[in-house]
DNA sequence: CATGAATGAGGATTCATTCAT
DNA sequence: AATGAATGAATCCTCATTCAT
């Protein structure tokens, strides 16, 4: 890496960082560039050397989260010295540790996927986030098939699938949970950390031997 | 009803028609008023005498939308001739068919809710959304208690808190199922619908005895 | 007057008076036709019978105020047992009264004035406005020169161009005063009504003898 | 001041410019964004550059029209070669030409003041011009103060009330007179600068010893 | 006589983006 | 490499007024 890349990567990051604080306060609509640019203490058409459009910057932000996502839940999964059940439960964490973060990311990852290769292609990242998305599905299949192996788990279906339906399932409980977590403590007079690990253990019941 | 009434009734259902269609194609944000009205073939004021705003528009499409499910599903539920696990599926359908015609509710449904009266009764409807969708969750909450009443469900929790939890769950499922069909499609070789139905299944497995 | 007469006039004020409480409160330009339609109790529509625009109903609450204030200043001065400094202040009073009531018909009067008779007949009211206004004027023009016969009064120009003056001194300095009630409290310790007194007093002396 | 600030200074002055024309000729409320940007050659979104809104437009242009008060009549105030009778009339032609110029300013400074200065500092510039106002009181009353101890003027009150309510006197008088300059020249056969001529004589024999 | 219904014509403000320097 | 300057294109909303019934 030359100086020059640090250097880019640098003000990638500065700006990324200052937009993921303001996009998960106010949200990405509601986030202007100028508020990044002064924010961040660039001007507007800096932001504009470092990031194509605004889109871009959440492009960015996301496959940044998606990679942490990956990574942690990589640590989590290769790791030696825990029970199959353990490592469930800290997956789940990985992804509300994320949403906590930066909500909008879920947003984002709920959106439409584009499955042709070459448009993706077209779009800076995109093509990235993809594969990031993939990784992970494949990461989380592999847990599934090892916990199944280990005699944990019991497969109804193929592990890629499986992966991805919990993946769709947990995402959707984080992001569902979070918008309603004062029904949820009003009504069932319960925190929202409780309350989403009592629906994880359920979730986590469906594959449970 | 008074003709009168009948005719605003008829307007007003006019222009919430178009905008649900043209809300569903491009998302809410997307679509400007002065669309709905090109499109609904009414003048841009015009459109203002019969809603108050755009927000107005989107309450009204949700608050109906909600009445359907809740109408739906009742019916469902009290219906005599049909076993519990026949009922879970078709509730599930309820809440298919209203994604295909209005996803954008369903968005609706994943955001926050106020918590306080006073506040929502502010803005016209929404405390009429807030009671639907308690009566929602209540009737649910009732079919589950007959269902273990019936010796067909385990419940491990109150019935009010699992209603709440597989509306969540089924929400967050059919929103993620319908926006990745594609990736669904390439990857599983599985068209959306069977998919879903095999998720509703796995869930289903958490309280069927 | 015919009954459809005493009806019409009804409405008329009717309307009139609900459009003269709004603009009092919110001024003639924030105050719409439909507010004024729902407060009085018509249908929008019903307001353009009566009335041929927002700007007549206007006119007409000035041309009411203003006769007041002829009616009322009449009174006063063609009454026997009064002073002249007595009566000076009663007309004071009058327009005080009449600002605290209808503040927005000082703006009015306030306004420029069409010279052209055949111009104000164009438009209703406006002749009928004028007319009132040159009564006043001559009220106090009459009032003035009394005041100069009982050797109260030591008139140096005619009194018609006094009475004038002192009709747009009163005016001004009633309207300033009003606008400026807080900072005359704030900086005189002194409220607005022996604020102003002392400003007639002030003004008195310009031609008491 | 940097090049820049020059730049910016000359947009906002001809920005200004063009609104003071604009509002002189055809009042505030009806002068919209787009006149003055198409009027000014600027696009409507580079005014927002210059003004955060048409307010701040207003407000500047009243507190630059304030602020030319001020220094005109400290100038006039300070000079040592004229009687104090001079001073006074020259304090007058000065509101008369600002009227001339921009008589929407005297709308404006007839309007209410808001007294708590936290609220005044919400809205940028607002304080500056109360500053000004006071500023412009304060020298008035300087000015009374030496004509007193000249043995020219004799004060009945503190002469910071007294220069208050000469303000509110000239203001309006001023501004009644030039909406009424028409109706002067053809009842008094006299032209409005004669008229408000004899008036300001008037007002000054109050205090004249 | 009264009005329900409909609308044309604005109007203020926002913001992502471009481009010359 | 960084940015100051400028803007085109939207967007929501308001309201006085008309007209057929």
């Amino acid at each position: 890496m030359t100086k020059a890349e640090k250097m880019e990567l640098f003000h990638r990051d500065n700006i990324a960082d200052t937009a993921e604080r303001l996009f998960s306060i106010n949200g990405i609509e509601k986030t202007s560039m100028d508020q990044i640019a002064k924010e961040a203490d660039y001007s507007k058409s800096t932001i504009y050397v470092y990031f194509k459009n605004k889109e871009e910057i959440v492009l960015y932000l996301v496959l940044k989260g998606m990679t942490e996502i990956k990574n942690g839940i990589s640590e989590i999964i290769d790791s030696k010295d825990k029970s199959d059940e353990d490592k469930y439960y800290q997956i789940c964490q990985v992804l509300v540790s994320l949403y906590d973060k930066s909500p909008f990311i879920f947003s984002h990852m709920m959106e439409t996927i584009e499955m042709k290769k070459e448009e993706r292609l077209k779009v800076p990242l995109l093509d990235d986030i993809y594969q990031v998305g993939e990784d992970i599905n494949e990461k989380i299949a592999e847990f599934l098939k090892t916990g199944e192996t280990n005699n944990n788990f019991k497969l109804d279906d193929k592990a890629e699938k499986l992966s991805f339906i919990y993946w769709m399932m947990l995402s959707g409980v984080i992001m569902f949970g979070n918008k309603k977590s004062q029904y949820i403590e009003c009504q069932f007079k319960q925190n929202k950390e409780d309350f989403l690990n009592q629906v994880f253990a359920m979730m986590l019941g469906i594959i449970k031997k």
